[in-house]
DNA sequence: AGAACAACTATACCTACGTTTGTAATGCGC
DNA sequence: GCGCATTACAAACGTAGGTATAGTTGTTCT
């Protein structure tokens, strides 16, 4: 139904984001398949579609990735699914292409976080330029993502009680004050702050404290100057 | 030579972002003088100029701020300009107001960090709103920085020792090997830490490793997963 | 019923951290 | 030369952190 090119992807040239997929939503047809052979030409997997809706339908890849995609579109316009996108938390970085665009436009797509807005005719260095810094910014978000996640799940392995104590000691109280705010017995609290030491990987306190960081994490009670 | 009108400040009514001083940057005559009207009605400071190079010559007064700026101006065009301040480290919030721009400059502007960016004619309300936007982004930034700025001057009260003892702790290392790192005793290295908590004012070992995170401080070897 | 685990505590012991008091050499500014 | 900050260490002491061993409940899964 639309041309889904998971092109030649070992092309022997190793091109910069290799492996990244383009995503391309483009009603014109001519232009769409345009688009595949420039990405596909430097050696990047292409998705294309021919709507939103579409796109929305299939069941995106996890993997780096950026979107080209048409301002004017039939059904839903393009910056009305780049709205759509941002509200089901798909973050993936859009490079908008118009033909008939105006600077409201413009100036909507680039605050609702669009990594560039390219008027035809374009030249296709630009628009490579742009969908290199898409994928740019993708996979480092991604990476970001990446850390959390993980964090996430260790800290899931710990129990309830674990976890209250991971919070409390991020705050900075001493393990007497910890077994105060939980009524718990000091050595109660000494054994389940060696486990979330264990249980999170933590080599230090220090590195400890760096988790609960980056997991927004820390008990009500305020601190830091 | 320009208009240089701070306002009326004491207006009986307590606009959001009072104190705030919004900077102008157009060589209309007439249009510089309908903005400052616009918004000193709303009991905002204005500071006006007719040309770039006015606003650079002019030394800043460092409160919170932004700039509505023309983009085509004699001598350096507005996108220069908001590249100049870039260039100088100089954060400002940017609105663009422009009569005749097109796509490609709206992107430019934005890319670089603009607010906003809008067209002649324009609704006072779409200017204001754009302007309390950017107080307010200034006014987080500034708010930010000042953190950044507090903790630096802590740590600059530090002896060269004592900042080299706080970032290998920072690191996670124990005393012992701190000492060994350095070629200190174990015991110089526990006085020196205990400086370090003194004059960072820090509560906890959790409090300073944040303040070492706010800093981007860390010596060379690797902790975090 | 029995295994497995979470939650909780106690005794004992060891290490790490932190402070106080005191000593001493070096180097800088006035 | 005097004062002062910095760097550096020691002895002594007290507190905080951490682990091992062992034991009690209580729940949940099988």
């Amino acid at each position: 139904m639309n041309e889904r090119s998971n092109s030649q992807r070992e092309g022997s040239r190793a091109e910069a984001s290799a492996n990244a997929i383009v995503f391309i939503v483009e009603d014109d047809v001519s232009m769409r398949r345009s688009l595949t052979n420039l990405f596909q030409s430097v050696g990047l997997d292409v998705v294309a579609f021919g709507s939103a809706r579409e796109m929305l339908q299939s069941k995106l890849p996890d993997v780096v990735s950026c979107l080209v995609l048409d301002v004017r579109l039939p059904g839903l316009s393009g910056l009305e699914f780049q709205t759509e996108l941002a509200k089901s938390n798909i973050h993936i970085p859009i490079i908008f292409i118009t033909g008939h665009g105006d600077i409201p436009m413009s100036v909507r797509a680039m605050k609702g976080g669009a990594v560039d807005f390219l008027t035809k005719p374009f030249r296709d260095q630009e628009l490579l330029d742009a969908v290199i810094a898409a994928t740019e910014r993708d996979r480092k978000r991604r990476a970001a993502e990446q850390t959390v996640v993980n964090l996430k799940s260790l800290f899931e392995t710990l129990s309830p009680r674990e976890q209250a104590v991971m919070k409390l000691v991020a705050t900075g109280l001493m393990n007497k004050q910890i077994a105060a705010e939980l009524g718990l017995a000091e050595i109660t609290v000494k054994i389940y702050r060696g486990h979330v030491m264990k249980k999170m990987r933590a080599r230090s306190l220090a590195d400890l404290i760096r988790m609960t960081e980056t997991l927004g994490l820390r008990a009500n009670r305020p601190e830091q100057t």
